[in-house]
DNA sequence: CCCCTTTTTGCAACTAGTTGCATAAAGCGG
DNA sequence: CCGCTTTATGCAACTAGTTGCAAAAAGGGG
């Protein structure tokens, strides 16, 4: 249940609308935690119901009217509690490592394609990453929460890196694969 | 939708009863697609109804007695499909990563315990994947679905591996840090 | 000022996964 | 052969996440 934290760390960076938030999510924060927006905004109205965050007081609260949210000191305690309580990691689900497990039984038929494709979605998502730590971190800057936030970006570098070098790997394996289904 | 084909991966490689899956998915499958026995109970029933799997006729099939199931080949054409079609990868969903961004802003008490645990779990993994590594895979064989099995468990391998590193790096990192709650 | 598009918010229904518990048979110790 | 534990199967309820759709306001063009 990590969602309502997600956007708690996300309103304390900065108050948002559901919007925001919302595209916030598409560039940063999603990058290890998604969401759409409707999941985000049931989010926010249980959050406000809980006494989490508040809207902030602007124009009356009305459909199609932008409504800002901000943190309050229960919310920042509960986030404070979350972050220090241990958690165990949540088993990995990879769909194409059990693609490729089942085409040991079936046949390699079509999904070398695949392969590539991925190959070229991690490739681009490497070159965001890179872009995101050149325009943010540059050599100079280090405080504290800097650290922390260029820790977790070099985990998404690292693992992207992992997985071009793994698939560029599995397919300079394959040319030479018979088909077990041929 | 990818525990209906991880089933059928499983039941192609070796007829199974519920219970025999179940095993299994704790050791091998489920390192890259985990599901609970009534995940997998529940499964078998669709499965069946479907069409795509029967159970091995043997004594009547009753409460408390084992039931075998087997693959068709509608079952085996689904499984072939599916492994073909062209799919986007998950996106990643990693609470750590997201503890360490929260940490940035409500501050980093009692995280460091959690990060070393993970550390420790990581390890234990990385030493099993390595010991079925050394059990499965000796120097000499290398058939096309040997080889294919062995990627993946590669795979594993080198993301154990990973995140050892990175959690190692994290923690040295770590000492140094000012808190920003304090 | 009226219509059309875009922005912003949100409900409802569905799918997938988790947790807790129940029930039937088999095996074993006394 | 009676009760206790273990093995095997399974239902029901809940939680989380996804998909499809829609309504209210704002802004722009005629």
């Amino acid at each position: 249940m990590s969602l309502p934290h997600a956007i708690l760390t996300a309103l304390l960076e900065k108050p948002s609308s559901g919007l925001e938030l919302t595209r916030r999510f598409d560039r940063s924060i999603g990058y290890f935690w998604s969401a759409t927006h409707q999941q985000i905004y049931r989010e926010l109205g249980k959050l406000e119901e809980a006494g989490l965050i508040r809207a902030l007081p602007a124009g009356q609260p009305a459909r199609g009217q932008k409504k800002a949210y901000e943190v309050l000191p229960a919310g920042r305690a509960e986030l404070a509690r979350w972050t220090a309580a241990a958690q165990d990691p949540r088993p990995m689900r990879d769909t194409m490592l059990l693609r490729l497990r089942a085409a040991a039984v079936v046949g390699t038929e079509g999904i070398e394609a695949d392969l590539r494709r991925h190959l070229e979605l991690h490739e681009a998502q490497l070159a965001e990453y890179r872009e995101i730590e050149r325009r943010d971190f540059p050599p100079g800057r280090d405080g504290a929460e800097d650290r922390l936030r260029h820790l977790v970006l070099r985990a998404g570098i690292d693992l992207e890196t992992f997985w071009t070098e793994w698939l560029r790997h599995a397919l300079a394996d394959f040319p030479e694969l018979p088909d077990p289904a041929a």
